[in-house]
DNA sequence: AATTGAAGACTAGTATGGAAGTTTTTCCTT
DNA sequence: AAGGAAAAACTTCCATACTAGTCTTCAATT
C-alpha cells in the first residue's frame, strides 16, 4: 500500500470492522495491495482513523478466507498466489458449479432463468462498451444467479470464496488479453445448455468454461514470478520453524 | 451450557482464541450446547477465565462457519439446525466428495489407498467394540485420507465446514439407532470402486453414502422440533427489524 | 387494570494500554 | 574488519475501560 487511503466509508451503520474487510479484501483481490506485502494493525488503524482492534478483527476474517497469513508476534502479510492453491479452488469450484450447472437445467424456472439471461444481455453492453470493470461484476453476478435458478443461492457463498484466489490471477490475465469475448460465449453456450433442459451438457459448458484459467495459469506465473510463491520446495510455512533453544 | 466448564487447556501455547474455536466447535457439534442456546461474551469469558477479547474473536470464526450468528448490541446465539441448510451443505458436499471420489480412482497411489483402508479397518474394530465416537472420528478420517488420495487435501477442509451443519443432525441419529453398519459398508464399497479404479462407480458409491442423511432428516426434524429452525415461513433474520423510530 | 415511559441491566463494538515474543539494529569485543 | 551480544523497535496477543445500542422491568399515569 502506498499512500494514504481513506474509503468511501461516511455514513454507513455498519461496524468498522465489516467495512475494513470489504475494503481490504477488494484492496487484495485488485492487486492493489500486492501479495506478499506486509500489513500492520497499528499502520492501518492509523491510516483508518479507527483502533487497532476492528484492524484485527478484519485480519482474522480474511486469514480465514486464505488471503492473508498472520503470524503470532511476527507480523501479517498478504499471501502470495499459490499455483496449487489456485488450482485446488477450481476444483472446488468446478465441483460444486457443475453440480448448479445440472440442477439448474433440471428444475430451473422460466423466471431465475430470465434473470441469468438479462445478466448476460447487461454484459454484453459492458463487452461493446469496454467496460472490462463491469464486465467483471456481472461475470460474478452471472455465477450467482445461476445458483439461485439452481434453487442453491447458498452454494454461492462457498465459491465466492474460493474465487478469491483465481481472481487474482484473473485481474492479472486481464492487463494482457482482453478475454472477454471468449468468457461471453461460454456463459452463452451455459445457459443454452440450461435453458433447454439438458443437464449433462450445461455440466459439460460449465466445466469447459472453468477449465479456462489452467491455460493461461502458468504463463501468468511464469510472467510476474515474484507475485507467486517459489514453487516445488514449498517449505510449509516459512515462519514456524522453531528454534531449538527453550529448555 | 449448564456449569462452569474448564475445557482441558492447561500447558499449551496455541492462541487461546484458537483453543476457544475448538472447545466451542466441538461443544455445538455435540449438542451439548444446544440449537437456540444464548451466549455471552462476558459471562464465557469469566467461565474461563480469560478477558472478553478471545471469546469475541472465537465468536467471529464460529459466525463464518454458520454456527452462531452474532446480532450486534442484542447478543450472540447458537443457531438452530435448519433443514434447508443442511440440504445445501449436503448439496455442496456432494458435489465436492463425488469429485474427490474420482479423482482417488483415477490418480490415487496405492500409498494412500493404503491409508484408507488402515482407517477402514480401525473402524471396523471400533464398531466391534461398540465405540460409537471412536467410530465417528475414523469415519471422518476416512473422507479426510480420501481427498488425501485424491491429491486434493485442501477440499477437505471446505468439506469439513460443511459437515458441521450435518454433524449435529447425526448425532441426534446416533443415539436413536446405530446405523454404524451401513456407513461402514458405505465407505467399502466406495473404497473397493476407488481400488478398482472405476471412476464411475466410486462416484456413484460416494453419492450414495451421501443421500443417505436426507431420509433420516425428516424424521429426526419431527423428533426434535425445538432443535430446528422454524420451517416454511423464513422470516429471514428475526432481529434485524428495524423500527420504524428514528427520524 | 391497562398503558406508557423512564431507569437499570444487559448486549456487542471500539479504544487504549500493556505483555509476550520476534526481528532488526547497534555497539562492543575479538 | 568480522562476529556476537545487548538493546531497541517492531509485531501480534490479551486485558481493561468505555461507548452505543437493545431489552427488561417496574413504577407512574391515564
Amino acid at each position: 500500500m502506498d499512500l494514504v487511503t481513506l474509503p468511501e466509508m461516511a455514513t454507513s451503520a455498519e461496524p468498522i470492522a465489516r467495512r475494513l474487510v470489504d475494503w481490504l479484501r477488494h484492496a487484495i483481490v485488485t492487486m492493489r495491495i500486492r501479495p506478499g506485502e506486509k500489513l500492520s494493525e497499528q499502520d492501518l488503524a492509523r491510516r483508518f482513523g479507527v483502533s487497532r482492534q476492528p484492524v484485527r478483527e478484519a485480519f482474522i476474517k480474511l486469514a480465514e478466507s486464505g488471503l492473508v497469513r498472520v503470524l503470532p508476534q511476527r507480523g501479517t502479510m498478504v499471501v502470495k498466489i499459490s499455483i496449487e492453491a489456485v488450482e485446488d479452488a477450481r476444483f472446488i469450484r468446478e465441483a460444486i458449479e457443475c453440480a448448479v450447472a445440472r440442477e439448474a437445467a433440471r428444475r430451473g424456472d422460466a423466471r431465475a432463468l430470465a434473470d441469468v439471461r438479462a445478466c448476460l444481455d447487461a454484459a454484453g453492453e459492458a463487452m461493446a462498451a469496454g467496460d472490462a470493470e463491469r464486465f467483471f461484476a456481472l461475470d460474478e453476478e452471472f455465477h450467482q444467479r445461476l445458483a439461485a435458478a439452481a434453487g442453491r443461492p447458498n452454494s454461492w457463498r462457498v465459491v465466492e470464496e474460493q474465487k478469491a484466489q483465481m481472481d487474482r490471477v484473473r485481474y492479472l490475465d486481464m492487463s494482457d488479453s482482453i478475454p472477454m469475448k471468449t468468457v461471453m460465449a461460454q456463459h452463452l453456450a451455459i445457459l443454452a445448455a440450461v435453458d433447454s433442459g439438458d443437464d449433462r451438457a450445461a455440466e459439460t459448458a460449465m466445466r469447459v468454461h472453468l477449465t479456462e484459467i489452467l491455460v493461461s495459469l502458468p504463463k501468468i506465473a511464469a510472467r510476474w514470478p515474484d507475485l507467486f510463491e517459489a514453487q516445488g520446495g514449498d517449505v510449509g510455512d516459512p515462519g514456524i520453524v522453531r528454534r531449538a533453544a527453550g529448555a
